[in-house]
DNA sequence: TGATTGACTATGA
DNA sequence: TTCATAGCCAATC
């Protein structure tokens, strides 16, 4: 195989989780990676969201890195796309930071649970 | 085939 | 507190 079957699985994870985060709530790259038991893989979950653009479903808006910050802004066309789909959602975000981030944090293992 | 990159995170100075 | 480095794994050049 040219690539690892339970990868493309692994993404389809990562879709998944992200689909799931409410409506004016935000995780974080290395928390979707946890849950789905890839903790220290981060960069994976952002690389599963390089493919995601193709899914219109996918809220990857809603992902931010570990502080709060709209790093994969510039993947969405445009700086502000992304910003203004959070201000859309009912969460503040000032110079490409997400304001209250601890209170509109949505943790999958947290929300979801462990198992 | 090998080296570099990347939507990250953690740790150390 | 801010900056630099290491680890992570897959995709791309």
């Amino acid at each position: 195989m040219d690539y690892a079957p339970e990868t493309e699985n692994f993404f389809v994870k990562v879709y998944a989780v992200v689909r799931l985060i409410p409506k004016g709530r935000v995780t974080s790259y290395g928390a979707i990676a946890k849950y789905l038991g890839a903790a220290g893989s981060s960069r994976m979950v952002g690389w599963a969201m390089n493919g995601a653009g193709k899914y219109p479903d996918i809220p990857a808006h809603r992902v931010v890195n570990r502080s709060g910050l709209l790093t994969g802004k510039m993947h969405f066309g445009s700086t502000t796309a992304m910003q203004q789909m959070l201000e859309e959602e009912g969460i503040q975000v000032v110079a490409d930071k997400v304001q209250n981030f601890k209170t509109v944090f949505w943790d999958p293992l947290t929300e979801l649970g462990p198992s």
